[in-house]
DNA sequence: CGTGCCAGGTGCCCT
DNA sequence: AGGGCACTTGGCACG
């Protein structure tokens, strides 16, 4: 059985509920509640419709009616406790480092859920600042002629440079990327690797290179200021090959069923 | 009625579960379903059980069996459509800017509930950083003996100033606060500040010094090249009354109901 | 484990 | 709308 449920359980139900599924299935519970947390901070939350989701993880998410954020939430590897008290079910997840403390009192459970979630593929994701880097040491001179990608994630005291290599003139270039727009932020990271390295070859040798679909204008004016130099270039989009699988079926689908229409 | 669900619907029920609840109440689907995404980056899911929650504020979440982050979503504001199509139900969502689509292919729905979700209450929080700011104009000693703060979020063209004061002996002092362990990059932003300070009013008459409960080994030995300062302090959590009064409730209970177990 | 940093970051606040 | 940045950031990869 994928799912089992209960509507509207009463205190007792819902116990045994919980105690069979939890750290098996994802448990959703539609509540009202309110919540306590002590941890890397404190936050109350007063009484109110909310859902629960306890995962097999460990991990705990309260969500509002609002926003792709929870309003409250444990990470995986939490441990979870509940317990009856004075008609109320109280839920605590503890997390053992950093020590953090969530408890939820639950007033009342409108709907339970316990769902066998199972899943064995993982997202596929490409356009992100590795792609980046893949597309510039396959093709170096979408930065500039003559340049030299040596080496990736090249560590120094002060951080890890994205892409370290050499100009025709042989001076070191430091690239910093970024897949969005970049901001001040990326410009002193990009500075603070290049200082280091002209501490140790000397100012001349040394140049930096912003690499970034666009830039703020605070960062563009602290990199002029800076003689640091920016780079348009836009993340890259493999091509996927499911992705295309399933534009094709579903564009296939269409022509068979014209009538289907957005709702 | 706080909760609609239907189990196990055939498609036809619901599409009119859908349609008579979306934008209205949040709205589960225990789901077996493949997702595209193409935006800001691109990515592919294949089919697998997930839980999908549409808010009625437009945001989209995607989970799977593990971690707090969705594997795929769309934030509030986002705009929903759907069909039916080949006997498989298709949800799409549309973010405008940036542009963002989000197409779930639903093969199968386990359980599908709609929870009109009342809230009225927001989180109260305390231990973040705007708590450390107020501690310190509270009590300015707390940087130092003669500190005096003058302006906090001061505005110059390199970025925002956490808080701007005066020592004893004139001199600038820019404070820059986090609410935990500070990084290299804690000490880059602080470094931008005073540089552009140094600029403006020489390189005798500016200190920075970083806030913080503690600080990684780069980033210490970051700031001690650059002559920047460290000040241990760690942010206050407030008093709350709830959480007291919460926690009140429950020790009486306790005594009440000794019976109770942690499961 | 701590360090460092990306993320489709999200959300908040300010101009 | 763009800018700057905090966040209980989360998550990952590497030493």
């Amino acid at each position: 059985m994928k799912v089992h449920f209960l509507h509207k359980p009463d205190i007792k139900n819902l116990v045994n509920f919980i105690k069979e599924h939890i750290y098996d299935s994802v448990i959703i519970l539609l509540s009202r509640c309110s919540v306590i947390y002590d941890g890397r901070a404190k936050s109350t939350l007063n009484e109110g419709d909310r859902i629960i989701m306890i995962k097999p993880d460990g991990s705990l998410l309260i969500h509002k009616n609002k926003k792709r954020e929870p309003v409250n939430w444990q990470p995986s590897g939490s441990s979870i406790s509940y317990k009856i008290e004075n008609k109320q079910f109280i839920i605590r997840s503890i997390r053992k480092k950093p020590r953090e403390v969530l408890e939820i009192i639950v007033y009342e459970v409108y709907h339970a859920c316990a769902f066998k979630c199972e899943d064995y593929e993982e997202l596929n994701l490409t356009g992100s600042e590795g792609d980046m880097v893949d597309m510039i040491f396959k093709n170096p001179k979408l930065i500039e002629e003559g340049f030299k990608p040596l080496s990736k994630e090249y560590q120094i005291p002060t951080g890890i440079i994205d892409i370290l290599g050499k100009d025709e003139n042989n001076n070191w270039v430091i690239l910093e990327l970024k897949r969005r727009r970049a901001d001040l932020q990326s410009v002193s990271q990009l500075k603070r690797y290049v200082e280091y390295f002209k501490s140790k070859y000397g100012e001349k040798r040394v140049r930096g290179i912003l690499v970034a679909p666009s830039l703020t204008t605070g960062a563009l004016n602290l990199l002029k200021s800076e003689n640091l130099e920016f780079k348009k270039l836009t993340p890259p989009k493999k091509d996927q090959t499911l992705s295309k699988k399933l534009n094709k079926k579903h564009n296939t689908i269409n022509k068979i069923a014209i009538l289907d229409e957005w709702l």
